[in-house]
DNA sequence: CATGAATGAGTCTTCATTCAT
DNA sequence: GATGAATGAAGACTCATTCAT
């Protein structure tokens, strides 16, 4: 039960959970650490001695936390998709049964709002989409997402969405790819500003029209 | 001109194009090896020594073509782009003019193609992409494509699109996005074969029609 | 003021100060190891691992207090030069009013004994006098011991020393020539005993007469 | 005898004497870019490499005239001690039977432009003066240019030198001494142009004089 | 003979991890 | 528990030297 909690696979969760107010201090002090240090560093430069350090504990007391490096990492990213997800999660419940415009404007939204909270540390966090359980950590957000999603389509009032199940599939594919891109400047800068109008045209015309490709 | 060509920024691109036969063979077997050991292995496995092992020359032999590991890893992941972006660039000239419906399917079909031709070569490159240069890569190759679009889309006959380079640039990221998801499994199974149709449903209704979001 | 304090430049300095028992023990290990490998091998084997080696520690103890090989090496010089320096100039400031034949005589024969002290560790370090920061070290501790024979002469009674800084220089580069010949083996060994009288002899005739080359 | 010849011991000595034309400028070509390549990069980058490309043959050129790099440098250290050596051997020959401050006065002249002549040539060659035979060619060139003086003072009309052998050794390593501080920095700019005449009136008065430290 | 591609032993250096204090 | 010194495996990279062409 672990694991469904953290969404960490086996052995990447961390090693206890703190419960002594100096213990979170510390774990919470290492998890920021772990996230400046990726952004301002790089994952290869991403040591364990160098989040310690920036941590202001010693090393000891950084394992005495996370079984191994890996572990640290996931953490991060874990921390980072947990708190997206239950925000769309939430997002999701309260847009049930409204109009279809309303649920993908305020979806597109917060999703991205959430995503650029805190641009830094998300960028940084890419960085680990290829490793140390990321890819895991991501797979499982991704499908918590489409439910979600899907969930809250199910209710669309005039009942347009064919494949819900699809549909919100697309969606957190399509944000995801336009978050990504702005987040990593794949994304011209004049367009930075009307990435959430752009993404709001591309899903709402999406679901509210099949004509074209239904026939190929 | 050097960069021009192969698009790595100066200290990343290879040290010497080879001349004689036995050259370009050992160059060959060293990109062929690198992607593999990238597959296989992942990104910090993918050590100099292990490319060469793999490659069957010695680590100095290596060192003869490439400055360093980053400058390896680099061709990898340019000339993967090259031909990514020189397709696009030839399929978007051949487009020209004709009706958008026709160029949106081909341009999906033939994106996704050239993508996934070899699943494992772009699923490795991935890793690529945070590092080692590989941002300034992709976003080199984002503006070209960006740019292939574009010219393709204002020569469509009924001219309907408004801003062909925001356009250009919405459909590049949305055709990233997606083939990102299913190379690395973020996309349910079942998805995979539909892929193509949703992304040119999609983007057609994305770029035929703009009531809504035009009055938010 | 750690440069001032231990002639290194930036750079070349150790990496930190040890301060547990444990630490110091290590430290002044790795220290004699440096310059007996460096006797015993030459430089180009004083390798870190050697040196490590021999030190009876692991290379990445060594590197907990060296940055790099080359401030290893500087350290090694620095402190023989340091030494040596604190030496002349203790040796100095207690001649001051003595009459100039015993101030040549002991200054002879202080630096003559404190360079053979331990010819070996003197000789091995001539390696490091082309590199790795060597020449500064050097040319710094030239300079303070010019300074230290130079206020010496000042305080020559009879003051038949017209310019005693230039004294201090000839003074020096005389010693150390003559030093460096015996060390390298450049001296017959019939000389080796009366290198410091001939050194007396060379320094104290042309300190007290200047007659000839006045009138070239 | 090649070791007569050349003042290289052993193994050290060039492989082949080129007798042909093209030879004898490939030889000279590589000889002078050892010096430079050292000179403009230090001992440790003057790479076999490096030393072919600049004098604009092949590596396997190189070898064919050099057994192995320690030769290469060392055949650029003994070229130059034995232009030296020579030169001082035809000058002391010159000076027999002149009086002794011309002997004096003409030695350090003599000595002094032969080694200045060409300062970075010199600087740089000191580099191999700890290893790669360096050590056996200078002593051999220390003792050349010992019994040279010797010769010399031997025939001074006074008959003043009591110990003309010791005296040439004095006399030698006191011009090595002052060159070698010249060259490398450790004397003060200022004193650089008097360095001749400091020298004169060193070894002139402690040729003529021996009253003091003869009553220690 | 010259060339320069290939070799691979050997360097320096880093860093995850452990453990005596 | 916390600390941080020590470990040592592993990686990047160089370069003297050889040898097929």
């Amino acid at each position: 039960m672990h694991i469904a909690m953290t969404g960490l696979p086996n052995n990447l969760s961390p090693r206890k959970s703190p419960v002594q107010q100096r213990s979170q201090i510390t774990f919470d002090a290492i998890h920021i650490a772990t996230i400046q240090v990726l952004a301002h560093e790089g994952l290869d430069k991403c040591t364990t001695t160098r989040v310690a350090e920036r941590a202001g504990v010693s090393v000891g007391a950084l394992y005495q936390y996370y079984p191994h490096r890996s572990a640290l990492l996931a953490a991060a990213l874990s921390r980072h998709l947990t708190t997206l997800t239950s925000t769309i999660e939430r997002c999701c419940e309260q847009l049930k049964g409204a109009p279809l415009e309303r649920m993908v404007r305020e979806l597109v939204d917060t999703f991205l709002a959430a995503k650029f909270r805190n641009k830094m540390e998300a960028r940084a966090l890419y960085a680990i989409s290829v490793d140390h359980g990321g890819p895991l950590l991501i797979e499982e957000a991704g499908r918590r997402l489409d439910t979600a999603i899907a969930g809250m389509l199910t209710t669309e009032p005039e009942n347009v969405i064919q494949n819900p199940a699809i549909a919100g599939t697309i969606i957190r594919i399509t944000l995801s790819g336009f978050a990504r891109a702005v987040l990593t400047g794949n994304a011209p800068a004049e367009l930075e500003e009307h990435i959430g109008h752009q993404c709001m045209r591309l899903i709402y015309n999406y679901l509210s029209d099949n004509r074209m490709p239904s026939t190929p």
